[in-house]
Formats: C-alpha cells, sequence, structure tokens
DNA sequence: CCGGAAAGTTGAAACGATTCAACTGATCCC
DNA sequence: GGGATCAGTTGAATCGTTTCAACTTTCCGG
C-alpha cells in the first residue's frame, strides 16, 4: 500500500495513464465522463501527485525562494508579503530562507535552491559581489537582488530604493527643524546602503550650508547598538553635542529613543530623533518616530515581476534596475514644538 | 549544452554512472584516484546534481518547513531560528512559508509541501482542527504542532508553553503591585492560547482574594488593537478603571503604551503594562516593557527534535506533547514607584 | 604462485509523471 | 459508402539519479 500512483489511478479508473496525466493537466482536452471516472479514482485512492517526478521531467519547481540577511527585521518581512502575492498570482508559491547574517548559510541555501532547480532566486544577499549568485543565473535560475541599487558591473536584475534620497530628505528636514549639529549613526562602510544613506544626508547639510554631520559609526543596525550609540551621543559636551540624530535604521533609532528618555532628556525637544525603514513598531514607539519610509511591498512585486520577465524569455532579457523613491514620514520624534521653536528663531 | 547529468561526468571521468554516483554518496567506497577523477570532471562540467531526480528514488526531500502564521511576529521568527539550528544539524534545510493569517494560503502551502514529499512539517497552525494536518501525517509526512498545547484528541506530536501559567504569574505579579482592578486585553474567544493566558489570570485573581479581573475582548493581536483597547479602557470612570493591563501579547502592549501615554497618562504610575512574548521592541519600548517571556527558540528545537524522532522510527512513533514553562520579565512598565507604594499601602 | 576474500566497478532496472506520435471511433458531407 | 475531420485515448520513451546484483580487480596468506 506504499504510495499511490498515476498508473493506480489509472487501472482503477479503467483509462490509461496518458488519460489520468491529461485530466490532470488538460482538463478540457478528456470527455467530462471519463475526467468523472478518473477524478473519482483519485478521491478513492486519495492521489497525491509527486511534484520531484512531474520537476524531473519538467526541469524546474514552482518554488519561488526568497533569501534574507535576517528574518528578525520586519523590513525583510515586509517585501516578501509584497512578493508573495505576485508571486501567487502566477502560480508560484514563496519560501522564505533565513542566513541569519551567516554567509555559510547563504551559501548553503543558494546550492540547495540550485540543486533544487527552483523557479527562481530572490536575495537581499549579504555581500552582493557573492560568486554563487551569478552561477545560479549561469546555470538558468533567475536571480533578482532585492534592496540594491545597481553598481556599474551588475548583470542581475536588481531593484532598489533610492538611498541618497531618502537620506538627503531626512537630513533636510532636520535642517529645516532648525538644526544644526546632526549625527549620523550607523555604519557606512559595512553596507552600500548605509553609506547611501550617509552621503544624502552630508550633501544635504552641504547645500543647506548651516549644517553639519557627525559620523558616530555604529557597526551592526541593532538596537542594542542604538543604546550605546545614545551613550555617545551623550558624552558630547552639551555646547557641542548635535541636537538631533539620523539613525541609519528604526532598530538603532529604537535603541536611542529608549536610552534618552530613559535617562531623562526629552525627544524631540532636546534631541529630535529620524529613522529609516518606517517599520510598524516606529509608529508605535512612545514618542512616535519619525522615518524614511521604503515602499517594501511595492519592493517585493517589483522583484517578483521582473524575476518571471526574466524567467519567460527565452535568452534574451534585459537585466533592468528600477530605483524607487523613498518618502519622509514625520511624527513626533522630530517635529519642533512652537516653544523650542521660537528659542531657535524659526517660522 | 543543456544540463550536465550524472552520465556527462561518467563519460568524462571515464568511468560508469554507478560510480559517479558512489563518489557523491559513499565516497569512502570508492578508490581515491577514481574519486579525484570524478570530482575533477564535475568541476570541468559544472555539474549539480537534480535533487528532484534523486526525490524521486529517494521519494522524501531534505526540506523541513515551518508554516507560521505570520511572518511580521518576531515570536515565529525566532521559534523559527531555534529551528533552523537543529534541522542544519541533522542536514536539513529550512524554510518558512507565511500563511498571512489566511486559511487558504495555509492550505495551499500544505497542500504543495505534500506533493513536494517534503522531510517534514512544523505548522503553528490557524486551526488545529484543520483535517489537512492529519492527512499530512497519514501519508507519512511527520508534522508537529508548535506553540500547542495538547488537547485530548491530539494524534500530532505538538510543543507548547504553559500559557495557563503564564496568565497566572502576569496576573499574581499585578497583584502583589498592589493592583486590585486588573484589565486583560485579548480574544480568548478567537485563540486557545490566549484562552489560556486569560484563564491563568482570573485563577490568579480568584486566590488573591481581593483582586478582579475586567475583559477588554480584541480580537485582533496587533499594534493598532493596542491602541484601540487604551482608548476603551480611558472611557472607564476612573472610579473604576483598572489600574493595570496585561495584554495576550507585546504588541497589544505596545500600543496601548503608545496611546496611554501620548496622552499624558503615565505608565506605570496610573496604569501598570505586563505585555506577552518578550519580543525584542518590548524591552525597547520608551518605558520598557514587563512581559511573560516563551522560551521560544526551546520551542522551535524542540519541535524539530520531536519531528526527527518520528522521521526515524519506522512506524511505531509514540506522540509527544512536552509543555515548557513560561517566565516573568519585570521591567518598568509594571514597577510601581515608590512613592505610588506608598500611598497603596504596600510594604 | 594459487585460491579466495575484500575492494572497487559496472550497467540495467527502478522511481512517477509528462509528452507525443500513433491510433480508435464518431461524425459529417458529398 | 467512402473519405476527411475531429475529439479522445493510448502507451512507450523520457527526465537524472540511486540501487544492487553481478562482475572484475586487487590483495593476502599459505
Amino acid at each position: 500500500m506504499g504510495t499511490v500512483g498515476i498508473k493506480d489511478v489509472a487501472e482503477r479508473a479503467g483509462v490509461s495513464v496518458g488519460t489520468v496525466s491529461n485530466a490532470l493537466n488538460r482538463p478540457g482536452s478528456v470527455r467530462s465522463s471519463t475526467r468523472a471516472k478518473v477524478e473519482r479514482a483519485m478521491v478513492e485512492l486519495g492521489f497525491v501527485r509527486n511534484e520531484s517526478a512531474r520537476q524531473l521531467r519538467a526541469g524546474k519547481s514552482r518554488l519561488l525562494a526568497y533569501v534574507v540577511p535576517d528574518v528578525g527585521n520586519p523590513f525583510f518581512t515586509d517585501i516578501a508579503r509584497g512578493a508573495e502575492g505576485v508571486a501567487q498570482a502566477a502560480g508560484l508559491a514563496l519560501v522564505l530562507c533565513d542566513a541569519d547574517s551567516e554567509r555559510d548559510r547563504e551559501d548553503g541555501f543558494l546550492e540547495l535552491l540550485l540543486e533544487q532547480r527552483v523557479h527562481g532566486v530572490l536575495i537581499t544577499p549579504i555581500d552582493a559581489a557573492n560568486p554563487r549568485l551569478v552561477a545560479l543565473a549561469d546555470r538558468g535560475v533567475p536571480v533578482v537582488l532585492v534592496d540594491r541599487v545597481a553598481a556599474p558591473g551588475d548583470i542581475l536584475c536588481s531593484v532598489g530604493v533610492d538611498d541618497v534620497e531618502g537620506g538627503r530628505l531626512a537630513a533636510e528636514h532636520l535642517i529645516a527643524q532648525g538644526h544644526e549639529r546632526i549625527a549620523f549613526v550607523g555604519s557606512p562602510n559595512a553596507m552600500p546602503q548605509v553609506a547611501d544613506r550617509y552621503r544624502g544626508a552630508v550633501d544635504a547639510t552641504r547645500e543647506g550650508a548651516d549644517g553639519e554631520i557627525l559620523l558616530l559609526d555604529s557597526q551592526r543596525l541593532d538596537v542594542e547598538s542604538g543604546r550605546l550609540a545614545a551613550q555617545r551621543l551623550l558624552g558630547i559636551p552639551e555646547r557641542r553635542r548635535p541636537t538631533a540624530a539620523f539613525c541609519a535604521n528604526d532598530l538603532l533609532a529604537l535603541g536611542m529613543l529608549q536610552a534618552l528618555t530613559g535617562q531623562g532628556h526629552v525627544v524631540p525637544d532636546e534631541i529630535a530623533l529620524v529613522g529609516y525603514d518606517d517599520i510598524e513598531f516606529a509608529a508605535a514607539a512612545a514618542v512616535p518616530l519619525s522615518s524614511v519610509r521604503q515602499p517594501r511591498r511595492e519592493l517585493g512585486r517589483l522583484a517578483v515581476t521582473l524575476l518571471l520577465d526574466d524567467a519567460g524569455r527565452e535568452g534574451g532579457h534585459q537585466h533592468e534596475h528600477p530605483v524607487l523613491r523613498p518618502e519622509l514620514v514625520v511624527r513626533a520624534s522630530s517635529s519642533t514644538p512652537p516653544l523650542v521653536a521660537l528659542r531657535r528663531g524659526l517660522p
């Protein structure tokens, strides 16, 4: 009574295996009375199609994978949500692979996915220069880099958000609120995304003329690092201390917020904060956090769309690199209250 | 130049396909000089094993899936982290499937996983009575229910946390802090986990004699619902208003915290808060949140361990239903400050 | 240097679904 | 009635790997 195959169904229904297969894949081409017989047999025997066998013949599976560096970060799960919708509409299932910030895991997944002959791979790579990515593409598995602005030599599709613009938006906003000394919290050297945000902020202060940016380097982008950054900020003598901080992501900003208010400093009066990503918890903070919102779901949707296009064409697929625009969401953490504004001589 | 198969490798290396397969799966049984030849051929041709074909023969894949109701909830991703470790050690890869709280999606994934003949399925089901779960197990796919305390008729493995105990811990703590009117925020009717937490809290007040519980029903367990619950709480005349709220999860508690402080109410002086799950953002809130911590990673590890045990035995596998103990983490949101304690006549 | 055990290698037969050219009957029209 | 057409149906070949009984080679003690 091992497993029920198409053959058992055929026998039971008194037809050939070809007919069962047709009933399954091209129902229209089978006389309805026959189809009924087959369907009944399938139910009676509890038949479940063996996807491995189908794949073996088809050469491709119906799985789409999104390899993320950290499933714990709501930013990525939101992208996944967006991607899932489009994937499902195309008859593909999206599964998530969590590399947990480890290259080895990421490599392990890529290897597995290649062996599985998955339909396609979305990935926010720990290192976009990983040769496995190109190897995958060479073997005919469409790959799309997610949350990545194309670099010159890129030969893969990618979707990204204009982080320079995002950094600029945040800094311009803070300057408009009257801040002249602004801290940037993050690690521009570790991640290109962060480098861009930093650059955008620096550009804005250059143009604004009377702003300056202080870099508070923070290797990791998590809540704990935010708390530490707050300590360092408070260690600066008050005369020279920045009156605002722009954080490379919301986790950092939340950490700072906690440390600052925990020590009696009022946000935004003493120190204004702007985060990045606009995760759900940003709005839910005790002092709702201003943040640069990335169109996450759109990013996911777009990524799958590109991937399907790539998979669709035979060979000649032009790789694309769309870049979306971020948007500043202003909340209490950076809205200068009237009194403070007056003190700073703002309109 | 289509795809490179084991046959091409065999030809190139001047051996038979059987030998290539052996070199791949039982390297010890192949003379090392032969193995070297084979390996070289594989590299030269860029051979990648076709997992579908292997599966077809083996009857089972090396994929483990965890079907979650909501990847956006850090609680589940932490469980996944725990699970991943054990899975990897066993040579299996764990993928996440996000049902997004929709039954149809969940069903879709289960169907797919069955067709893929996955090695096993972990699931935190939207509805544990879903017949597909048992169907899966009947077809020989090990299934483990996660975050589920076994109900009498259960014929699947499960791992859970004692939510009655968790509810009790939270309520006892609040009572010890001098609170006599306590609100429970959540939807005991929709989810058994929440029902248990509620029951534990009610039990505690019964025994504590001078406590009482007010149920603030909230269908969903997200931040937005928490904000709404806060409104309803504040709508109660102050004389009769609870002085503490125990929320069915941290998202609710964070929502309440935001709404309360946003309207000038001081937590914990006026209203104390306790959440559930102890997600990372709980500690990072502006008023750090007390919460009942569930051993999430341990839950994940245990689930995979059970699953592997189930998969290992031939037929006679005793289903197990371990239940772990939660732990209360007290932070500022429910620590009665000295002055208030004095007013309430506490030691 | 022989016999036999051990080690290494071979190749054909699975695994289960899909495909497709060939076949079978109907149906229709002149 | 004969030929053409068409809708359904058939079953053998195929996908790429694993398995395993049979075979060959190597090794060793006597």
